[in-house]
DNA sequence: CAACAGACTATACGATCGTATTTTTTTATA
DNA sequence: TATAAAAAAATACGATCGTATAGTCTGTTG
């Protein structure tokens, strides 16, 4: 008969770098922020994963837990992306404020590029409330709605922002960016440029800052 | 037996003011909007507009079909009421630039409100690149870049928006306000304000016309 | 070596998916 | 009223969905 010879690594750790269950992780976080909860399926994932459906199963009793623990993966691997991005700004004393908004936005920005998970997951549950959205307000939005909103403050204090209303302003900002990154796949193909380049996210950057700098 | 009585209405008008084969369209752009292509299923649509499932496929032959359908009703609706906001605005001689570009976001803002749908089937679609989005790039995205774009510059020539790229503001200005939309479900249960509130909204775009005025 | 737990696989179940075909009902026209 | 077209419904098919369960393999411990 000869089936040996293709046995099944089971527990070895040649696989990947990874282990298995992060591969089914990270491949679960990619197709539902991509496809959205209910266009994921656990056999695309296993596949992406290269890893069978059973065991998907195996690892996670449920695609709603999946779900959460692929977010709870996503946000930790942003929180702990985040502050490597913010660190590469040049000290606050060496430039000036304009200069520093504007190291701020572009590094943000660059970040979203980057690390578009987190955001995609967050519209995918926006575009359809339901318990999961009520889940990740709790477990996530409050908290980075918070966040967010204290950094704006601590900028403004600074006199690094207009004095306007930190919510508002937060939203606005985060539009002026996140949109960005969202309406990407379609500029790129109705302008034939891609946004996530240097140059073009210098330039939308120079012109949000022309807007920003004359402002109170 | 007494099977009588409750028979089919089949084509008669009675049902409601639109006919069935609008009732499906409509029920399916809510549906695409919120669940995306994958996660709307033909029997979903049905029951939303209270129809029998074979009754979609006898309409639309297929769900692309019906996702193509849909949209084409979407955008038709979309650039059909779109005008009745902006000719709410004052006249352009009675009130001075400020006001005018507030009443001009304000607008397109309520208008977004009131119909997310074309900006939520743009989104689900931009999740996930693919044939239905380079579709929806040729059909739509292009004419509406141009004409966005060419909106920027006529109001530049008159002074009411700074001299900046006029694709960059467009972006920018869309993110502020398109983003607001998005995020809303997530606001409303982060603040407990709903966005979509008249106070709310004018708020947000005292905000923005704050960053607005001042510049170029 | 025996026993066991953890990692992994194979298989099957009912439900639902999109599609196709056929049949019934209604409307329109002569 | 006869008849053909259009509208609506009924039914069936294979594929795939999420889930459940039983089984196989591997490494560790006694």
């Amino acid at each position: 008969m000869r089936t040996v010879d293709r046995k099944a690594p089971a527990t070895t750790t040649e696989d990947d770098a990874l282990s298995r269950r992060s591969r089914i992780l990270a491949a679960a976080a990619d197709i539902f922020a991509q496809q959205g909860f209910d266009g994921t399926s656990l056999g695309t994932v296993a596949n992406a994963a290269n890893v069978k459906k059973s065991l998907v199963q195996y690892h996670f009793k449920s695609k709603e837990n999946l779900w959460q623990e692929s977010i709870h993966w996503v946000w930790k691997q942003r929180d702990h992306a985040l502050p490597k991005y913010l660190l590469k700004l040049p000290s606050a004393d060496t430039t000036d404020n304009s200069q520093m908004v504007r190291d701020l936005c572009r590094q943000i920005l660059t970040f979203t590029f980057d690390q578009p998970q987190w955001v995609k997951l967050m519209f995918q549950e926006a575009s359809k409330p339901g318990p999961r959205l009520d889940w990740m307000v709790d477990t996530f939005f409050k908290k980075d709605f918070s966040d967010g909103k204290a950094m704006i403050e601590v900028a403004q204090q600074q006199g690094l922002l207009p004095h306007v209303n930190a919510m508002d302003l937060l939203h606005i900002l985060s539009g002026a960016l996140i949109y960005l990154v969202n309406v990407a796949p379609i500029s790129e193909r109705v302008l034939g440029e891609k946004p996530n380049s240097t140059q073009y996210i210098d330039r939308h950057i120079n012109t949000l800052m022309h807007l920003l700098q004359n402002a109170k």
